[in-house]
DNA sequence: TTGTAAGCGTTATCAG
DNA sequence: CTGATAACGCTTACAA
């Protein structure tokens, strides 16, 4: 006999079709299948893993009594001479803010349609907090996508260097990512304002640590310089409703006429606290944000926002990672995502200065 | 030597401090710190798992090698003689239903503050694919959290009794759940939608396989009886914005002056058909949800909704697992969740007919 | 095609 | 307090 496994608790009447009679009144074992099936474990392994590798009869027979015994395989056990777990990390700063949910949607229906599980850890905007999870999650996972990560360019390095990674959202050398095609929808941006009559705008932006955030930043210096919008940067701050309610004194006291913030959730939090000092938006205050979140368009008035494909970046990253670690034939397409701009009510002609 | 564990990718520099000798190149194994500590195997085994059972002497040589060595314990090859995973599952019927994201955050929450990992699994609304979403994660977790299932109760009983689990706004016999008190929150409606002259009013309800739209459809009814105010039910629907606005020509058929949605992305759904056909909201029709989710203060009129403690009920749900695991010592409170309801905009004084 | 046996990294029993 | 050693359930050369 062996040390624990007290994981038998075969009280309850089986309900179904299980007549278990494993060894150990634990879950069925490919021993307990061998035996009812006649043959070798060793056989029962082939046969349950890779098709054609055991004659017709026998795996029939096998599979009877698999079938038979509730007979599920054990993953852990399977990890341990194999080194593969068949699963998959997704890191995110914060699992509340609705530009994760496509995310995640997108990463569990890549990974289980590919029999791999998710498992999901929150980083509550922390890069120390970050670093802890990913040390948790990491020995158990055969790969991790980053999707909003805080932590630093050397540190990412590193973690790629002993699993595959993917980022979402931010690019580090070396390390694949699956990214928006930012311009393009900036450019879209400002020319709707420009054909506004904007010619002062503010960028609200996020945290210092948000790579996104720089990157549509540098995206809307270079178009508002294009067409001769004096822009200025406001921030950093919390990506979230109270950060953006937080920086609308020194949003108007800037004087832009608009707004850009660094993510829906912002823009709605600057919407919120127009509304609360009886400032008009559009008339009074143009708002835009990124993303297109769930509730952009609930707000009045709908948000005007860059949107992007967040259930496809989910689908994208970790259909890589299934590449990295060898677990599927597609051909992944590595062209940035679209980005559309998607105008609503929050934007509309400059107010007269 | 033995198969495969072709893991080592020891090509790029280790960047920090990581002197690596193992054996095979991969990470590193109670083997290699024993080696390095000068012990035996078992008796890192010993030092890393619980304190106190290895000399102080040995136990900070073996911690010392352990951090040279950037060793990690590997999660697999412990669950295999324990059979504990020290990793929970969580299983939700649509991910991107904002209701789940407090309850997603509490049980993450929760979970990784005992040292568990968190694998969440979507069910899409289907008990099919619940039911395989379960199969697959089952044997890698020590107990499961049924978030929104759609489960019929022998099928929960019957898991229940393989593994622990524990339910959230379900209820089975013999299964632990947690749950909210319904009637509180909607006594509280009903008596605010009494107060405004409501005389008759219609409850969009969720999927079938809903249970708590069954629980919250009975709480409605008594409420309703005790006032003698006329109610009807009108559904099935999808728990959708969708499903709101498909049923919003039957809610109007029914001549209602007030309707609650089973939950609060179908009342969404309504108050946007509401507008569609330019009939003003609360003014020809009250609408009320359930949850308070995210967004319900953002739409105008904001939502009146009966609000539930979703991360609350994450947490208590997960703790609950962990002790059925052995895996904590709180005590659990197994009170319902306190409801509360929120008046906000979308409800008023009953259209005179 | 199938059986044999070694090994994956850890825990636990049993001696010493 | 610590060292051997046998499991845990599965995969995979290697033989037969």
């Amino acid at each position: 006999m062996s040390g624990t496994g007290e994981q038998g608790r075969a009280d309850a009447p089986q309900g179904d079709a299980a007549p278990r009679r494993t060894r150990s009144g634990g879950p069925a074992t490919i021993y307990d299948v061998a035996d009812l099936a006649g043959v070798n474990p060793s056989t029962v392994s082939r046969a349950l893993g890779k098709p054609g590798r055991v004659s017709a009869k026998t795996e029939a027979r096998i599979r009877a009594a698999a079938a038979e015994l509730d007979f599920r395989m054990n993953p852990m056990a399977r990890a341990l001479p194999t080194g593969r777990t068949n699963t998959l990390g997704l890191v995110v700063a914060d699992i509340t803010n609705p530009m994760v949910f496509g995310v995640v949607r997108g990463a569990e229906q890549a990974a289980s349609q590919a029999g791999f599980t998710l498992v999901i850890a929150e980083s509550q905007e922390s890069g120390e907090a970050e670093a802890t999870a990913i040390e948790r999650i990491l020995p158990g996972v055969d790969g991790i996508v980053l999707a909003t990560t805080r932590l630093a360019s050397d540190r990412i390095s590193r973690l790629a260097a002993h699993k595959p990674v993917v980022l979402i959202n931010r690019a580090v050398d070396g390390v694949p990512s699956v990214l928006p095609d930012v311009d393009t929808g900036v450019g879209d941006l400002v020319a709707h304002l420009d054909e506004h009559g904007h010619r002062t705008v503010a960028f609200l932006a996020g945290p210092t640590a948000s790579w996104m955030s720089e990157r549509r930043w540098a995206a809307l210096l270079d178009a508002a310089e294009a067409r001769g919008i004096a822009i200025v940067e406001i921030g950093p701050n919390p990506p979230t409703i109270d950060g953006g309610r937080a920086a609308y004194r020194r949003l108007r006291a800037s004087h832009a006429t608009a707004a850009i913030a660094y993510n829906d959730l912002m823009a709605i939090g600057v919407m919120q606290e127009a509304a609360a000092h009886g400032v008009d938006v559009p008339g009074e205050l143009s708002v835009a944000g990124f993303d297109d979140i769930f509730g952009s368009e609930l707000i009045v008035p709908a948000l005007t926002t860059v949107r992007a494909q967040l259930v496809l970046a989910g689908e994208r990253a970790v259909g890589q990672l299934l590449a990295m670690v060898g677990a599927n034939g597609h051909d992944l397409p590595d062209d940035l995502l679209a980005t559309t701009l998607v105008v609503r009510g929050s934007t509309g002609p400059a107010a007269s200065a």
